[in-house]
Formats: C-alpha cells, sequence, structure tokens
DNA sequence: AATGAATGAGAATTCATTCAT
DNA sequence: AATGAATGAATTCTCATTCAT
C-alpha cells in the first residue's frame, strides 16, 4: 500500500521527501487549481492536498491555514504576471497610438489563452469582502500599476500631440479604456467561449473606437488602422 | 408549548403562520443577504433561515434544498430590474447620439445606487461553474438583452448618418460600450468606493471617447456634449 | 442499518427523538464519564456522544462547544451535592462537639460512597488554569460555604465555652479541619482503594485529634469519645 | 544548509551539538513546562522541544515516546525534592513535638514557595489513571516515606511520653496530619494566592490544633507553644 | 404551516511519530 | 547528534438534510 505495485506493474510515486523548493509551487499549483474550481470556501484542504499528491498534514506544515494557502496562491500567481507584461511595455518604442494598440491586443490575448488569470481574477473578486487584504493587494498590485502604465501612455501621447489633449486630464479614461478586456475576459467565463460576446469582434472594435476617439484628427482620411 | 399563553398571561408574538405568498419573499430577500455576503457555499441554510426569522426546517418546506434556493434567490431578483431599464429606452426620442449617452449614463447611475445588482452579478459569476443554467439565464435575460438594445441604437444611428458606418458592422462594439460600466461596479464592489477608479470620471470619460470615437464628423467642431 | 435488527435478534434502540429535558441529563451524565475517565483534553466529543447513545451533531445541538459541556457537566454536578449536605448541617442541634464529629465522618462517608464527587473535585483541580471561571465556582459554591458553615460550629462551640477560645480565633481552623477529609478522597483516587491511607483509620485518628485538641478539659480524663 | 556560514562570514550560534548530559536536562525542564501548563494530553512534543530550543526529532532520539517522556520529567523532579527532606529530617534532635511542628512548617514553607512541586503533584493527581505505575512510584516514592517519617516520629513521641499513647496506634495518625499542609498546597493551584484559605493562618491553627490534641497534659495550663 | 431534535458526512486543524538527510 | 519533511489518525466543529411532533 505505500511504495505498492499497482496493477499496471508501475511503481506509485511514493511521497518523496523534496525539498521546500520544489514541494512549495507544487502545492500551490494544486491550490490554484482547486481554489479555481471550487471557490475559496468550497475548497477542501484534503482536495488540494490530493491535488498535489500529498497528505493534508504536509500542507499544514508549509502554510499555517487556509486562508494563508488562498492569499500564498494569488500571490505566487499574480506577481510574475504583472511583473512580465510591465517589462514589455517598459521596453517599447514607437508611435503612442500603435502602443496603446499594442497593449489592448495584448490584454485581449492573454484573456484568451491565460486561464490561470482569469480564474484568479474571479477569486479574488469573489472573496474581496472576506479577505480585505486581498482586494487591497489587487488594488496595489495589479489595478494601480495597470492604471499608471495606461495613464502614462495617454499624457505622452497628449503631450506629443498625438492624442487630443483631454487624454491626458481624464482621470477616469485609463479604467475606461481597459474595462473591455476585463469584461471580455469575465464574460468568458461566466458563459463559456462559445456563449460570450466574440473576443476577435470586441478586440477589433475597442482598438478601433479607441483610435478614433483619441487619435487627433490631423488630416481627414486618418483612419485608424485595421487591427 | 412554545407560543400560546405564557403565566403573564400575554401572548408571545411567535412566528405566526403566514401565508407562502408572504412567506416566500421574506424568505428569498433573507437568502439574497445570507448569498451575498458569504457565497454560495459559504452561505449556511440556518443563517439564511435566522435572517428569514423562521427555522431551517420551514426553508426546505418552502425549497426542495439549497440550490433551489438558490436559484430562486437569483431568478427573482434579475427580472424586475431589466424590464425598467428597457421601458426607458423604448419611450426615448431624438438624436441617436443623444440616446446613447443617456444610456450609458443610466447605466453608471445604477451601478452608483444598486446594490443589489452589483451583488446578483457577483454571485452569479462566482458560481457559474457550479450553476451553468444560471450563466445561460443571465446571458438570456440580461445581457443579450442589453447587447440589443445598444446595437440597435447603434445601427440605427449608422443608418441615420449619425455615426461612422462602422458602428453598425461592428459585432463587439456594444459590449466594449457597455463593458466600463459593468467593470465600474465590478471594481466597487471589489475596492469599496473610496478606493476604486472615480465613477463620475469614468462616466465623463467614457461619454467623452465613444461620442468622440462614433459621431460621424460632419462640420469641425463638433465636440462630444459635457456630461 | 438504522432500526435495524441485530443478530440477537433485538431491535436497536433506533435514535428516539427525545425531549431536551431528558436528552439534556443523559448527555451530562456521559460527559461527566467521558472527563472523569480521560481529563478535559484527553476527552473526545465522540466518545462522549457515543457513550450518550448519540451522533456527535447532538452534543453540539445542546452544547456550543467542548469547553461549555464541561462547564455545564461540573455545574450539574456540583450544585446538588451541597445543596443537601448544607441542609443537613442546617438541621442538626446539639452539643457542637458531636456536630463537628458529625461533620467530619459525614465527610469521610461521602468520600467513601461517593465517586461522582472525587471525580469531579479532580477534574476542577486538573482544569483549573484553562477554566479559571471553574475555580471561583468552586470557590464560590463548595469551599466558601463548606468553610462557612465548619466556621460557624467552631464560633458556636468557643462562645458556649465548649472548645477552646482559640478556635474561634482561627481563621486557618477550619480549613485545617477539613483538608484531611478531602485528602483522604484524593488519595483514594490516585491510589485506589487497596493502597491508599485507610479511611477508617483515618477518620477515627481524625476524630480524635479534633476532639482533643479543642474541646475544654473541663475536668480531667474527659477523653474524646470514640468515633 | 542552516548552520555554518552566513554572508556576513558571522556564525549563525545554531543548536549546537551537545552531549546528552546536557541535553537532557533541558529537555526535561522544558517538557515540566510544557506538562504543567497544559496537562499531559494537551501538552504537544513540538511545543516541548520549542521550549528547549530543539526540534522534535531530537526529543525522540532522547525519549522513546510522550509517555516515556512524562514519566522522566516526574521523576526527574520528585526524586531530588524528596531526598533533600529526607535528609533534613534524620538531622534532627530535641523534643519530638518540636520535630513536629518543624516539620509541619517546613511543609507550609515548600508550599509556599515551591511551584514545581504543586505542578508536579497535580499533573500525578490528573494522570493517575492513564499511567497507574506512576502513582505507584508516588505511593512508593513520596506518600509512602512521608508517612513512615512521620510515623516514625509519632512513636518516638509516644514512648517517650511526650504524646498521648493513642498517637503510637493510630495508624491514621499520620496521613491526617500531613493533609492540611498538602491541601493548602492544592487550594492554592486551585485558586490562587488571593483567593485560597491564608497560608500563615492554616499552618499556625495546625500545628495550634495537632499539639493541643497530641501533648500529654502532664500538669493542667500546659497550652500549646506559640507558631 | 412551522418547529427543532437528530443525523451523518465532511470540513479544518493538530499532533505523535517516522525517517531521509 | 540534530533537523525538519512527511504521514496518518484523531479531534473539534459545521451543515445540509430528514422527520416526528
Amino acid at each position: 500500500m505505500k511504495p505498492a505495485e499497482t496493477e499496471n506493474g508501475g511503481t506509485v510515486p511514493a511521497r518523496r521527501r523534496l525539498a521546500p523548493a520544489e514541494r512549495t509551487p507544487q502545492i500551490l499549483a494544486a491550490a490554484l487549481e482547486e481554489f479555481a474550481e471550487r471557490g475559496y470556501a468550497g475548497a477542501s484542504m484534503a482536495a488540494a492536498a490530493a491535488r498535489a499528491g500529498v497528505t493534508k498534514g504536509l500542507i499544514y506544515h508549509y502554510f499555517p491555514g487556509k486562508a494563508d494557502l488562498f492569499k500564498a496562491v494569488v500571490r505566487s500567481c499574480v506577481q510574475p504576471v504583472f511583473n512580465e507584461a510591465e517589462r514589455l511595455i517598459a521596453a517599447f518604442e514607437g508611435p503612442k497610438a500603435e502602443l496603446l494598440r499594442g497593449l489592448i491586443e495584448l490584454a485581449y490575448d492573454r484573456v484568451a489563452t491565460e486561464r490561470r488569470e482569469r480564474i484568479l481574477f474571479k477569486l479574488i473578486l469573489a472573496e474581496a469582502d472576506r479577505f480585505p487584504e486581498l482586494a487591497a493587494f489587487y488594488n496595489a498590485e495589479v489595478l494601480s500599476r495597470a492604471l499608471a502604465l495606461v495613464g502614462g501612455v495617454l499624457r505622452a501621447g497628449a503631450a506629443s500631440g498625438e492624442f487630443r489633449p483631454a487624454a491626458a486630464e481624464a482621470a477616469g479614461l485609463a479604467p475606461v479604456l481597459m474595462a473591455p478586456a476585463i469584461m471580455a475576459s469575465i464574460w468568458q467565463m461566466m458563459l463559456g467561449e462559445g456563449r460570450s460576446p466574440n473576443l476577435a469582434a470586441m478586440r477589433k472594435a475597442h482598438v478601433d473606437l479607441v483610435l478614433q476617439g483619441l487619435v487627433q484628427a490631423r488630416a481627414p482620411g486618418q483612419g485608424a488602422p485595421a487591427a
């Protein structure tokens, strides 16, 4: 029953001793799956342990309790994602409109592919009441950073004359620009890929609207470039 | 043994026997509060009963189980909300741009005031996996109707030459237009009024962006009206 | 498996619905046994439930938790015992020396017969740190009352000239008089009947010592009455 | 991986390798604290280890298990105490009444100062059921020796004519004489210093009672010596 | 219609103990 | 000698659900 031979003759991996540096991400990944599927209250420590291929006891060896595990999961998931995004943006050079379009398209692409992030966002939203620290964390580490980035692009574009001057003033513009991509993600989660508003169509319309609405009409006919 | 005559001769108010037509909404309202505060898995039937001032047993007298109660709560809550919005829109006459602006502003106003709807949305989102019917229901009763309305306005505006022709074609435009108002609502839930992106600023920037991006530039100087 | 027929053809009592007035003492009695045998920390709610022939859940229906159950057990056990003792003493008439002897002998007799009280005392002692309220309760409801009674007898005896005047003054005399009987009880618990100091011998020596030490030597040769 | 060289070149003190002769008392002392505070069942090996500044694993290196650790603790604590007491008594010379008074006062003094012994006694009492060997140990190593000592003094006093002849016969007298001091200790534990019967008063009354009750009335008026 | 006694299947968490390192 | 990763069983407590009253 322990390292026991299974029917296929294979050997069960047999709970090996592992360095914490290996075990920790293993547990975090398993816990993410569990939380994502069942929500915080619905998730069970036993199930998370089983997913990780360890026992409940070991989870408590690594994390003081369910709440801490949850926070650790969120942190471990959000941070690298965002760091990456920030790096990409910092490296960009070229016209601001192009950058803005690039950002929007990047957001939609992530939504289309990264199931993890969608789920995480849902979790944070759903549990924000019970974990105010989580909401604060999201605000500081995700939303504020994103708004700052977009806001910076807007101001830069306004300063260079590319965007209408209003772009720089409107404090509310950055969240308005980001919102459709996030909503696209949420609808995908709620309704599934088939039933939610079409991702590609939204992306195209979004880029189109934004560039039309922001870019200074220097000369007539300067349309928005196709996506 | 409990109700009836106490020693002092007074009558204990005691949970009155009530007609189902009175009891049901009482229970549903209490259950909404409970689900909203704790989520589906976190909610307890006993707590919902206590909020309603009845006992667990009675809830099972009215609803077969927790899942059914949840569905009933959601259904009972969504319907009236949308009917109202639809009526307002149908009655509108005037330029399409004005109508569109009115719709956007209406959405933001609802967000600012209607706690119920925010909660509902969060619940459906969080539990969509476990209650696919609920998501479908939301899609049919809320999202699709909203998209159809906005889409209609867009097509009408394009047909009348008020909006750029692209407005009519882009299937993705309607959701893009609605998204910021919904996200504003979500942020409010997650972060609280103080920390989330400013509602009024978003509304103004949103209207501004949309009108700038959509309205056909017939003559120079036709800017977006202030909110 | 529910009201199921056992092999002997008998019917398992099948958990009947009982009035709280019947169930409560049932549970308290079972819990007393469990706590007595295992101590507070060692006792298990499941075991207590099993002893009572009910499920864990029901215990939580009646008591909020382990600590509350424990307190309820102690309270339910100590109160009636002491009331009884107090009544007996109040009714006594005759020479104080006789009363004192009677009290001492009563104490030893209780020790010999009342397993409950021994256990209770041990429990309170062992858990006094964790349940200060329990210690306070013991102090108020048991020790103080007992000391007051004995002290009253001593003062009365001193006033009537039966006892040496010192008897009335010494605040410490009452506890000294009571202590041997209590210790006899404790030793019985710890060591079992066979190995602990002989109860009858202690009783005799105790009475002898006390009467010799207290009674005013009116005339030479007035020895202590035999036990 | 942990001890050795840190970046600053300093050496982390790190749990030194210690000779068993040094480690053992360290662990025993820590375990005593833990058992004293939490009782046997409530005590945790991990906590005991932490108190000793070592890890669980090491405790199992020194003791086979929790029960053995407990016994070792008790033994290590009781033995020296008692040896000391025995030595003191053996060295005494003078009138038996004086010796008896000295013993009684010694007992009360210990009670006032030695927290350890009180706790130990409580532990043995509380766990006697689960560790019959412990009770046997207490009986052999503590109670019997104490009774023998006191009994010896009583017989010697009776033989010399100092005490009433009954003192030598009564097998129950020795425990009766010891009991109040022990109870004083117990009450102190249960109720705290402030609320329990006054120690000094008990001591005085105890000595007074015993000497009055035991010492042969050679001539009328021979009162008890003051404490 | 309404109560609340009773159940049973988990839930999180703790902990003595083992053992690879 | 010493650590701490890992286990597994037990423990307290919760809760949806049933049903006698």
